[in-house]
DNA sequence: GTCTATAAGAAGATAGAC
DNA sequence: GTCTATCTTCTTATAGAC
């Protein structure tokens, strides 16, 4: 069962994620879990606290799963091998399997369209968007590509550049979709086409 | 001289796109112009209906701007001459005018943030920030890859893929250095490197 | 076109009964 | 731990003098 306090912050999340944090009323918040506004303060001294409760929570849930998903932003060199073995096929289904969690997993896109609607309010909501977004996941495909064997001649692009270039494309539909849902089933056709041209592109030439 | 609605206008739009509509209060606004609240009603009959005119006088505003830079995202097809001459250098060059005019131009950069806070609140809003911001500067390079001799063998990616390869990064960057302005000169590097690897790859083997 | 005064409502939060 | 009643403050917006 689940209690009242993490009823909470899943309904809050999800209201904050749509609406932003100030277009959102506590009562809204209660009403959505079945309760009056003030009983929200038995769990939680202020609305913020639950702003900041949801930003602990999540981001710790968020942590456990990358790294429960295999995704473990930190073993990049080791993951290295697997990858090189990949054929285009199984980069797809990589590439789609955490295209999907990004997108539909509530957690992650909730927390991901939060702090979109905080960055510019809050230096530390903006850097944290940032570290799991854009860093951790593009860190963690530099430590691969520089660990494949397609990146050791000299005149193809540097690690990060790769990184980049495989990355950023997919981050780029992903923030399309968060705001036109409907716009997933060509997304997914320009993410295998992107994994196609990618792989046609770095991998032919390894002789 | 500056009419009190265009002060209005102007102001708003860098309050809306820095703290977000429901944040910012209407006598926020009258005091940055130096006048009191109920005097806003002189120019407008609601907060919403500045709103509204930002979004309508910005949209048509960067629109302009965006045709005198040459950036005409209609004529990618005329453009395309041109840009198949282009060195790394050009090319970058105009890169980085890009990037300097959708970060630092007060109104392209704030119309952008202003629709960032509000995407998930407002279906047609999104549309707009999709519109402005990725199809019409993905549909523009799409034309000049379409018309440019690299595209002529069938093995390689499609314009399409080849567009998103090369302004999904730049875009990146774009969004990082929106909420980290420090970050800059690092994007510049990697804007940099974007360039200078995206033409080894696509056009090395022009013969 | 700006001002002061003020209305009318919604917001976050507290007190105290149950 | 939830409720009703209430407080205080802030918000958008209007009325009417100058």
């Amino acid at each position: 069962m689940q209690s009242t306090r993490e009823k909470i912050i899943q309904h809050a999340l999800l209201l904050f994620s749509r609406k932003g944090y100030h277009t959102v009323s506590v009562q809204e918040i209660a009403q959505a879990i079945g309760i009056r506004a003030p009983s929200l303060y038995n769990h939680f001294h202020s609305k913020r606290a639950i702003f900041d409760a949801i930003i602990h929570d999540t981001t710790e849930t968020y942590r456990q799963q990358a790294a429960r998903i295999g995704l473990g932003w930190q073993s990049g060199r080791q993951d290295a091998q697997a990858f090189s073995g990949m054929d285009e096929k199984q980069l797809l289904t990589m590439v789609n399997h955490l295209f999907s969690w990004f997108l539909h997993e509530p957690t992650v896109s909730g927390l991901r369209r939060m702090l979109t609607l905080s960055q510019f309010e809050d230096r530390e909501l903006a850097a944290l968007l940032t570290k799991l977004y854009m860093e951790d996941p593009l860190h963690y495909q530099e430590q691969l590509f520089a660990a494949m064997p397609l990146a050791a001649d000299s005149t193809s692009p540097s690690p990060k550049a790769l990184a980049l270039a495989f990355y950023a494309p997919i981050y780029f539909l992903l923030l399309r979709c968060d705001r036109e849902p409907e716009y997933e089933d060509e997304a997914r056709g320009m993410l295998a086409e992107h994994v196609r041209s990618f792989c046609m592109t770095y991998t032919k030439q390894e002789e």
